[in-house]
DNA sequence: CCTATATTTCGATAAATCTAGAAATATGGG
DNA sequence: CCCATATTTCTAGATTTATCGAAATATAGG
């Protein structure tokens, strides 16, 4: 993971839609949920969802599956995973009171 | 940490210039850096840096000491372990496959 | 008080984002 | 072919963000 990527992914997180939705895909877990129940769950008007969801495939936080006519969303779990390695990386090189200290 | 508290602390990280200066921080340790010394490390005009740092600093990323004319920026680690934390909150509640099977 | 240093505030512009209704597209079934 | 369902694309307005020069503020020292 890069410093833009990572920025990129941090940034569709921190909007609250977003990170409804991502949370809610966590939960579910990896066989994800389709497009219609996240709507239903969240009640998010379905262009704005669609416009969230494909923000969020983009950089890589979730992919979609086409399954006839719903299309399931599944959070990547190992991009949350390099992200937050990211975000500890090189911690407090060479110093105390930081995260590894702990 | 809550969720809108969360988004906010993601989108102020979701800013390359941003997420350059917590690594920074984060990176510098406890003691953190002055502003000016961010600003030379960095390259970013003076009025920015100070928006960015004061947007980092409202949402508790960050919070700045003064002493005497010098502004010492140091991150909030625990913070940081706390967003870490609500990411993976409920992850995969009673499904295998994401982050806490591996 | 005057000067140099450190940082913020002001102000203005350009760019990106969020939102959601309406229309369009895709697909499966009868 | 037609209908119902699922989702996206189009469009457009409102809001927020990013940027940074110039001016202002704060402080320490002489």
């Amino acid at each position: 993971m890069d410093h833009e990527e990572a920025a990129a992914s941090l940034a569709e997180l921190g909007n609250s839609h977003r990170l409804a939705v991502f949370r809610f895909l966590v939960k579910a877990g990896h066989r994800g949920a389709a497009v219609g129940e996240i709507q239903q769950a969240l009640g998010i008007p379905a262009s704005t969802l669609s416009h969230h969801l494909s923000r969020m495939a983009k950089v890589g936080l979730i992919r979609q599956e086409k399954h006839s006519r719903t299309i399931i969303c599944i959070p990547e779990y190992q991009h949350l995973e390099s992200l937050i390695g990211f975000l500890k990386e090189e911690c407090c090189v060479g110093v105390s009171g930081g995260l590894d200290s702990k």
